[in-house]
DNA sequence: TCCTGAGACGTTTTT
DNA sequence: CGTCTCAGGA
């Protein structure tokens, strides 16, 4: 242990080495506060505080595994096992579960993700013959969650008179019933949404004081990272935990609070020190990852901030080069600017694609930057955007899974009780949800006994309701005995979802068989991946609650050597040494939705800080002069936040681009690669009205944009190949043979021993350091490499 | 009941 | 531009 401390400095030391009674640690954008933490809790193993009675609780599940990994390579595996650690939602889904029947539940309650609730409010509002066009699904969602975050229940909404006038005022009268309608929904579909997971954890610590005591004395030391993005309900369910032994440490960053808009409070760090008795404080300032210029930018920038903690974060480090500020005429320009100096530099530099992130605020300005890209065969990773757990066709999937684990979850249901179309339509569906409402039954069990109701269908119907809660049983019988991923084979199969993908041959329905097969993958994978840990049971339930509360960052199998592109709230946590952030423009950045109140303003300019931050070496700041936005091409004017940056950190470039050179020529002649130097207008020095895209490449350009917007599931390259994809072999043909070398993404690389089956059965054993596996060559992506 | 095409509408950010 | 809804015809 003592060969890990003295890898700190004696900021660092001082909280690594204080373990008992309440502290709080404020470090600074890259002050080394991951290795406090992590030295922190071997340390306290190494004194002998047992893992089972530590619970950490991280911003992401990566987080926690990453962490979990360095602390297990100095205590020990084994010992690192017992730790609890993981997201809020996940470590409280779990302690739901096990507690469930005390708040009326059943312990395989159903998570619904933001799309289940959406579509549930939808329904609502239109059963109540509300105006959607007032009752908007997603200011209603929002609200809701609001609430939640707050603590406050239907029944204190109710009580609560200022609530009340306040919806009306903004001529909602109806929320409340809303929201009392949306409760009573998922609490009789067995499901809980994301908020639920906090909300019914409090409502758990408070009405029955045991099972408080019970966690209380389990999670004797607390842990808290990014303190600072918690909301209400997160910091009440910290608040009663640690209440008895007062052992809880939070570590955050006021600076970096981003979290604002789900119902995070900035108060929550900001007034630690109020809330507990004799608070130890710990300051980290200094900061080992950028360059005295990006670090100094960076704090020009949040000086500008009026609500925030004393802090003065310094490097030693070299100035490094000055931020490049950059104009663009277009999107598209700004796009073709990034890609080509990442060009330039690796050239120059001798970098990896893996030293540059494009961090932008919005998801949708990707797509400039991919095709940019993708001209320049740059191989890039989009982080999160739709995430590939929330495409259709995965829903679809997932959703038939979900009813044989909870037939009562009435959102998997309606998806695909006529998914693919088995006759029963729209008519027949509401009756059935006017029924189950009525009886205070679930769907599923009306369509069950639908002999014993007063439903109105005819016979034909009523055969094909039957019929499909025979199907759904007949899966429940299966997932007694069978894997998930066997099942869910069988599921796809046997439910017609194979069938009508495969119907039509169009390239979507293509990319969707190809999806499914990366989900069956993935699942073959988690099955595998399960075995190896302990108390796992690799159960279906586990693999579905996995996917709800799993992010795109979660399944970052680093799969290779490429260009990261994600929002700056995703980047939060990470670092590279080149990173550009782009769309730097008033309405963009800061956001016009966040610009009418001081402390929006100032959420959008932490945000800038955590951006800018995120650079070790070099930052590029890019901006357009118009930019496609719904289709139309708007103008723009710079961001504030550039003027707002000490000029002496800057480097100002001449917009090169507004001697621009034909985008549609230059598309179609020089093919792959856009010749970077700036050329003349044409003859007549007309520039090319840039209002239409090139519509180059129209059918697989979309394709390949499809693929890379899906972010890839577990441990999963994407399927097929493209030109940004060319560099690694992604082999999962047969042309493999025994005593081959092959490499796989989970197990490294192992050698062929044993190839058996033929076509679409081939599976081959593979003996990998970890063991011998057998892979079915369909589905497991090797990559031979000998 | 199912399929198609036209039109409305929308984008911050995510567990 | 993309997605979702709704009306109308088969």
């Amino acid at each position: 242990m003592e060969k890990y401390l003295s890898q700190l400095n004696d900021a660092q030391l001082a909280p690594t080495i204080q373990i008992d009674g309440p502290m709080i640690v404020i470090a600074g954008a890259g002050s080394g506060k991951t290795r406090v933490l992590t030295f922190r809790i071997a340390y306290m193993m190494s004194k002998g505080i047992d893992p089972f009675n530590i619970l950490a609780l991280t911003f992401t599940n990566k987080a926690a595994r990453e962490m979990k990994e360095r602390i297990a390579s100095i205590v020990g595996a084994s010992e690192a096992k017992n730790l609890w650690m993981g997201t809020f939602h996940s470590v409280f889904a779990k302690i739901l579960r096990i507690e469930a029947d005390r708040l009326g539940y059943p312990s395989n309650f159903t998570i619904y993700d933001t799309q289940d609730s959406d579509r549930l409010i939808r329904d609502i509002i239109k059963e109540m013959n509300l105006d959607k066009d007032i009752y908007k699904y997603k200011q209603v969602r929002s609200r809701i969650s609001s609430y939640k975050n707050s603590l406050i229940t239907v029944r204190a909404y109710f009580q609560n008179p200022e609530l009340i006038e306040a919806d009306t005022m903004a001529r909602r009268p109806k929320m409340g019933e809303i929201y009392k309608a949306y409760v009573e929904r998922c609490f009789k579909a067995g499901a809980m949404d994301f908020d639920d997971l906090l909300l019914k954890t409090n409502e758990l610590l408070t009405r029955f004081p045991e099972v408080l005591a019970k966690y209380q004395n389990r999670f004797k030391y607390i842990l808290v990272d990014e303190y600072q993005d918690t909301n209400h309900s997160q910091y009440l369910i910290v608040r009663a935990l640690s209440d008895k032994f007062q052992n809880i440490c939070v570590v955050g960053d006021d600076a970096q609070s981003i979290y604002a808009f789900r119902g995070a409070n900035i108060n929550n760090i900001l007034n630690f020190q109020k809330d507990y008795l004799d608070v130890k404080v710990f300051r980290l300032e200094q900061n080992y990852r950028s360059t005295k210029n990006i670090v100094n930018a960076a704090n020009s920038v949040i000086d500008k901030n009026q609500t925030k903690l004393d802090k003065v974060v310094w490097t030693a480090n070299d100035d490094g080069g000055k931020i490049v500020v950059h104009r663009s005429l277009t999107d598209a320009d700004e796009g073709r600017y990034v890609a080509s100096t990442i060009f330039d530099n690796k050239m120059n530099h001798q970098l990896q694609n893996s030293d540059f992130a494009i961090l932008y605020r919005t998801n949708a300005q990707s797509r400039s930057i991919e095709d940019a890209l993708r001209k320049r065969d740059i191989p890039y990773r989009i982080y999160g955007g739709l995430s590939f757990y929330q495409r259709k066709e995965i829903k679809d999937v997932l959703s038939y899974l979900r009813l044989i684990i909870n037939p009562k979850d009435e959102e998997a249901l309606k998806r695909v009780i006529n998914f693919p179309p088995r006759g029963i339509g729209q008519t027949t569906v509401d009756r059935l949800m006017v029924a189950a409402n009525g009886y205070n039954r679930s769907i599923f069990e009306v369509m069950k006994n639908i002999d014993k109701t007063d439903v109105k269908v005819n016979s034909g119907t009523k055969r094909k309701l039957l019929d499909f809660v025979t199907l759904i049983e007949s899966f429940q019988v299966m997932n007694q005995t069978a894997d998930v991923f066997e099942l869910a084979e069988y599921v796809t199969k046997t439910s017609g979802l194979i069938r009508e993908f495969n119907k039509d041959g169009t390239p979507e329905g293509v990319t969707r068989m190809e999806n499914i097969e990366e989900l069956l993958n993935g699942m073959k994978d988690f099955v595998e991946g399960q075995r190896e840990i302990a108390d796992a049971t690799g159960s279906l339930a586990e693999f579905l609650e996995d996917v709800a509360l799993s992010t795109d960052m979660d399944n970052d199998k680093d799969d290779g050597n490429k260009v990261a592109l994600m929002t700056i709230h995703l980047a939060k946590g990470l670092e590279f040494p080149y990173v550009y952030i782009v769309g730097l423009e008033e309405d963009l950045f800061p956001s016009a939705m966040s610009m009418n109140t001081r402390s929006e303003l100032e959420e959008e300019r932490r945000l800038f800080y955590v951006a800018l931050t995120r650079a070790e070496k070099q930052a590029y700041l890019t901006y357009a002069l118009s930019r496609y936005r719904w289709g139309k091409l708007v103008d723009s004017e710079p961001s504030r936040f550039i003027e707002e940056i000490d000029e002496e950190y800057l480097e100002i470039e001449t917009p090169i681009e507004e001697r621009r050179i034909n985008p549609m020529l230059s598309a179609d002649i020089f093919g792959d690669v856009m010749p970077d130097q700036p050329r003349r207008t044409d003859a007549n020095n007309v520039r090319f009205k840039p209002a239409k895209r090139p519509k180059f490449q129209k059918g697989t350009t979309k394709k390949a944009a499809e693929k890379y917007q899906a972010p890839t599931p577990k441990n999963l390259k994407p399927v097929g190949k493209s030109n940004a994809e060319t560099g690694s072999a992604n082999l999962f043909d047969n042309n493999i043979a025994v005593g081959n070398t092959v490499k796989h993404n989970r197990f490294g690389t192992g050698e062929i021993i044993k190839i058996e089956g033929t076509g679409p059965d081939t599976k081959a054993e593979i003996k990998f350091q970890v063991g011998v596996k057998k892979l079915l060559l369909r589905f497991a992506k090797l990559e031979v490499v000998g």
